[in-house]
DNA sequence: TTTCTTTATTCACAAATGTGAACGGTTTTA
DNA sequence: TAAAACCGTTCACATTTGTGAATAAAGAAA
């Protein structure tokens, strides 16, 4: 429950895909809560039930799953920049919130952060009284999977320097916002790899 | 356009996520085909766009991306089974379905095939006459999301043998249906490598 | 400032995976 | 039936990628 002018930046991302209405706004605002999060905060941990969306309007977060041998690999970025228009605002488990399993990642503050924040139940409540919130989460669902699908096709098709590559060409932004030791095994490759790769230029 | 009663292996599947009404089984009918198509026939070639759906009611499809060298790499296969309810219905490149680009994959028919075929401009009339059809086609994208994010996931998380394990554990009716050949390279790995893995058990 | 971390890099070596060839066995086709 | 194509496997060897150690530079903390 927020004023409604207070919600602006998610309603220009809404904007993207849908046409809004002042009664959706002002649902969606009753709907959802604005958080602070501090630098190093867990939003959520590793084997945990994930029953929370935030949407990510300033700062920086990651995602990542933790291996046998205790390393993390990075599985995700959250950020809000002009550039990303439909990727890395979300931070969550989003398979572990639509299937109410537990989650495989932890997910984690780099800065302090402000966000929305989204229950399962809001979510829930909103899709039952709009069709407008309905129709935008079936579209963000379709970006949610080509997002996907693209980093599946990727580690099936492509070699670990071409998959460098093409981070180059495609997210380059993420090379000036996180360090290659994150970058690396978001790739998925070791870190002394990644150098190995850059110095072959 | 078909009689309501033929589309009921369809109704079968959509009755998973929402429930069905007459009204909403008639539209459905009168905007779908059914379609077979016999084997070794291509249903989306490499480079084309895509704007058709089909939903396997029998028969045995496969995609797959070709290499630089020319080499096949299995993308996805297509069947429908008691076992396999949310996964492998749906021959098509939805990404480049649902983002008007065109397709990175072929879609072949390795046996005769049945299907029902939806066109976009289908798909896009039943989400504005119908809400059912528009919160079925969200948990569609729902589950579509979470099996590309498991296979993403397991790509990235995992070694060769493990996910070999992890096949034969989740998907072994896989193994009975279909070469080791397009098995292997559904892994990521190559078949010679697909082999030495069975070999130590 | 000095000290302590973190980061990126390089190296030598190990481990994992790919490659091309060869082989029987099966299935398909002529 | 015979020939051809395909399939799964094994082998030796090549290539790619991971690993642990060492180093230097940059940043953060004291």
């Amino acid at each position: 429950m927020i004023p409604v002018e207070t919600c602006e930046p998610f309603f220009n991302y809404m904007r993207k895909f849908v046409e809004l209405d002042t009664d959706t706004m002002q649902l969606i605002a009753d709907h959802t809560s604005e958080v602070t999060l501090p630098e190093k905060h867990l939003l959520l941990l590793e084997g945990n039930p994930c029953d929370k969306i935030y949407f990510i309007v300033s700062g920086l977060g990651r995602s990542y799953y933790t291996d046998f041998s205790g390393k993390t690999i990075t599985w995700n970025f959250y950020f809000n920049t002009q550039e990303s228009v439909s990727k890395n605002l979300f931070a969550t488990d989003y398979r572990a919130f639509l299937s109410n399993t537990v989650s495989s990642i932890a997910v984690e503050a780099l800065t302090e952060i402000h966000a929305f924040l989204f229950t399962k139940k809001e979510v829930h409540y909103l899709t039952e009284k709009s069709f407008t919130y309905e129709r935008w989460l079936r579209k963000l669902n379709e970006t949610a999977f080509m997002n996907m699908y693209d980093r599946a096709f990727t580690l099936l098709t492509m070699a670990a320097a071409d998959r460098y590559e093409k981070l180059v060409k495609e997210e380059s932004h993420l090379l000036q916002m996180f360090s290659n030791y994150y970058i690396a095994s978001y790739l998925g490759i070791a870190p002394q790899s990644l150098s190995r790769i850059r110095s072959q230029h």
